[in-house]
DNA sequence: ACCCGCATGTAAGCCGTTACATGATTTC
DNA sequence: GAAATCATGTAACGGCTTACATGCGGGT
């Protein structure tokens, strides 16, 4: 159910197609916080439409049609953000690898912790990138600064799991001359 | 597709019943990794066991059914651990919450970054807790050693998220006394 | 004797993926 | 005129949730 909201949150940002809706997702979302097809994303704003929560503002080419958030959409959005959930529950495929990684022997643990590293240090350069741009950018009075918080939010998730990478594969290194021939 | 591996994950640790692995599945994994439904655990079992890939080693009271990885379970295992998607697609309610805070106003957005700050900081506590009973075990020389990884990616990543809301939180502050009226 | 926890299961329905399908507009 | 991109859709199938369902065993 959280897709109706992803869709809600953007259209509460600015007006968007589906097409515009589907890039979003692509580009910014899906690495950190939601990903969606296009094949989920418009059968659902059929739906939003339907209930009211949105409103088709325009229509362009080739059946473009723009949406926008409505105030009850806008409503039920608020609702959905002020009431999180006490414990939520997590799916990351990337964490259950993580602690798998006792199951495998000394030498595919090496290879795999390089790639968190490698993943990691990725990952913290494009968002360096991101947040670049945002502070060249002059502090504009409204909404694009909050970006910003998100961003952070990045940064500072993939700079812990580098350092932790990093100090992971120096606890093995050790380990391994304390206990030769395993 | 990531359930069959968790199982087989925890199954290549020690042999369990499907009530066990529901077990650990609520306490130590479904709050940084995966979780899952007993619905779903057990017919997933079964789909492993028809498959060869584990084995009911025992059974005991109330029809209780004790599985083992077999060899090929863990060559099967092995295989989905070294060949990680080069980018992980997320699906993280917090972090989609996160970035959706531009939608609200200044009150409620400081409302849900208190809740952050607590979130991470009791998680935090928690893990803290864990690490210490690892510390306190004599360092053996096999597998439980390996936990401790796991457990400090989570102290780390807690951590950043503490760290996070509350320099959110600041930021939001002397946003606020730059912006009076909102 | 009763209750709680152990232990496993099934079915309906929703969410999400993959694949198929179609056509318009812009760009080269 | 061809190719790339814009733009939306449907259908089959598999993953996951919620709810329903059943019974045994151990402790008091």
């Amino acid at each position: 159910m959280s897709l109706r909201y992803a869709l809600l949150g953007l259209l509460a940002d600015e007006p968007a197609s589906g097409y515009d809706l589907a890039r979003t997702f692509e580009i910014s979302l899906q690495r950190w916080a939601w990903h969606a097809r296009h094949s989920q994303i418009y059968p659902e704003l059929n739906k939003l439409a339907d209930e009211g929560l949105i409103d088709v503002v325009d229509e362009g080419a080739r059946g473009r049609r723009t949406y926008a958030i409505t105030d009850s959409g806008r409503t039920e959005l608020r609702e959905w953000l002020i009431h999180p959930p006490t414990a939520p529950l997590v799916r990351n495929e990337s964490v259950l690898r993580l602690f798998l990684l006792n199951t495998l022997d000394t030498a595919d643990r090496k290879v795999l912790l390089r790639g968190y590293q490698r993943e990691a240090s990725e990952a913290g350069a494009d968002i360096e990138n991101i947040i670049e741009r945002f502070d060249l950018q002059p502090d504009s009075d409204n909404q694009p600064w909050f970006g910003r918080l998100a961003a952070e939010y990045g940064r500072r998730t993939y700079a812990a799991q580098l350092a932790w990478s990093t100090w992971a594969q120096d606890q093995l290194q050790a380990w391994e001359q304390d206990h030769p021939r395993t």
